[in-house]
DNA sequence: CCTGGCACTCGGTGTTCCCGAGTGCCAAGT
DNA sequence: ACTTGGCACTCGGGAACACCGAGTGCCAGG
């Protein structure tokens, strides 16, 4: 019982820190929310939080600010995921409506994360490795140059300039486009390697260093490219929240692709919901942030992640759910296209 | 003579300002530079400045600060650009060396340019409309489907899923592809219009749907997608340069392309640069902030445009040096891939 | 175990005061 | 005709200070 109230408390304190960002008190905790008792108790129950680390007083004579792990609970045990409004799913909706280009799908959606939850969104492009070919282009720019154009069946063109070491006419190429076509068509990207992997013994012998060398891009390419891509938009938003101690490191985190791709860190199942609250966060630069990543992939393949970053002081359950919401709508288009 | 002075003086202002942050008064001027005049004749010729609208009085007893019309004659007529050092020429060097693909060419490239001015860098995609069709692909997705793919001289690929009035067979695939290569190879983008008017007629009536809808995805590429690609780097500068008024409206300025567009603006002539100050540039978020930039292009054509923002108490003559340098540097790797 | 009462703490705000950098002007000097 | 030193004046900003009130911890009574 008694624990009960407690954590209706720690909620009660959450929640009016983030709506007002001033340290709040037992008095306005009793006036603002019926907890049906006075606050004399609460301040009892302040002090039993404060003493297992939930909460935290900045001066003596201040009111109580939760902590990270308050935070922590409150995301685990105290809160639920709050859908989005009707308008924000039209929103949504409008803004993903007929784009097809991959590039713009991910530079919509990341517009769309931010302006929805007026924080700074991170996208990261779909996977390579976990997606497979749909087509492999061979565009000769010159005697002895070609560009590799590969094609996932996510709508992600990877290119590549080739110098050859022999020079090579048209219909060679062809017939070379065709021969890795009909390896590779519909193959998952992580087998290409065994797929390939005697593919230039079975070619005439006059073809084999032409194929070595285009496999050992198309190798690379999948391997060395492994890094994937993350942008992110709204940053903007960071000066909005008036946490201007650190915006410098945050900025700077931003711009790490490294940092990002820790930040969005391992896959979990997809459409669950990863948060990461202050020092939780991978960086230094990032205490006092948090993030709330989602995984988003046609059918049922994670391909990559998407998420928001923003003041640790931040509303959990919208948040979630906004990046819950747009990720399973980029799912869909993906599934769609 | 007098007026050789003022010159001196207004000079020695924005000097001293740009690097101490402060208004600057009159026995500080006489102090740091030896100008043979005492600070009591320093002041009329001050006052005569803030007469004349250079300079300005934040407050009754302070220092003076230079205002926009006065950075404009210092850029004018005062300052003359200054050389890299030669560390900053190889570090140039080996940032930029070695790459090819022209992603990765603008990715380095503002990464360096805000490293360099430690500032926040500006670089346009080089221009679709500039440069010149290299090659024109056609890859069959499914029955009533192709990617179209546009290869430019600079090395750009436009790419564009395409819906079919009709099936098509991968016959007709080459052959189409054949009929558009041999038409648009080598030819200016804006040319292309010219070049492909009276290509329907001179196909079999059966290819003739199919290729009126290829060849308006292919103009509208062209001219709907006329928009260029811009991205900046090193908005983590903006947080340090101590200017966090109107910080957000920078930001919110930096994410929207248009304005980056006209912010980069009218072409010059190349490697000619272009220097913005202050209420100069066309938005008013950036009132506060000066551009520097620069046109960069392979051989003698301008392809697009690169540049620096800052704080209008930049060093110019250092932030237009390295801006000039970079562009140089850019348009030759542009030149020799 | 809750509650009202009470004394105490202390950060933030408003006020006042003072200092000094910087100015404009003037009269004297070259 | 400029330049210069002197001088009175202005005013922003920092230091010192007092005050207020939100908030606390604790205790005794219900």
């Amino acid at each position: 019982m008694v624990d009960d109230r407690k954590l209706a408390v720690l909620r009660a304190i959450v929640e009016d820190y983030v709506s007002t960002n001033e340290p709040v008190g037992s008095k306005a905790l009793a006036d603002r929310h019926n907890l049906g008792v006075s606050p004399a108790t609460i301040r009892n129950d302040m002090a039993a939080l404060e003493e297992q680390g939930y909460i935290h007083q900045p001066h003596t004579s201040a009111g109580r600010v939760p902590t990270d792990k308050g935070y922590r609970l409150f995301v685990d045990r105290l809160s639920q995921v709050k859908p989005l409004t009707g308008a924000e799913r039209r929103a949504i909706e409008t803004f993903l409506a007929g784009v097809v280009d991959l590039d713009e799908i991910v530079t919509r959606t990341v517009r769309l994360l931010a302006q929805l939850t007026r924080q700074v969104a991170v996208v990261q492009y779909p996977s390579l490795t976990r997606s497979s070919v749909r087509h492999v282009e061979i565009v000769p720019l010159g005697e002895r140059r070609v560009m590799l154009v590969l094609i996932t069946n996510t709508g992600r063109v990877e290119q590549r300039v080739v110098d050859l070491p022999d020079a090579i006419g048209d219909d060679r190429v062809a017939h070379l486009r065709a021969v890795l076509n009909a390896s590779l068509d519909g193959c998952g990207l992580s087998s290409v390697p065994d797929r390939v992997a005697d593919l230039p013994e079975r070619l005439a012998a006059e073809d084999r260093p032409v194929a070595v060398t285009l496999l050992s891009v198309i190798l690379e390419t999948l391997v060395e490219r492994h890094e994937e891509k993350i942008v992110f938009a709204g940053a903007a938003n960071l000066a909005a929240a008036d946490f201007s101690v650190g915006l410098r490191d945050v900025l700077e985190a931003l711009e790490e692709q490294v940092v990002l791709m820790r930040l969005l860190g391992e896959t979990g199942d997809l459409s669950e919901l990863t948060v990461r609250i202050g020092s939780e966060n991978p960086y230094t630069g990032l205490r006092g942030t948090s993030f709330v990543a989602a995984g988003y992939g046609a059918g049922d393949k994670e391909l990559a992640r998407l998420g928001v970053l923003g003041p640790t002081r931040m509303d959990y359950p919208v948040t979630m759910g906004a990046v819950r919401a747009v990720a399973r709508y980029v799912g869909q288009i993906l599934a769609g296209s």
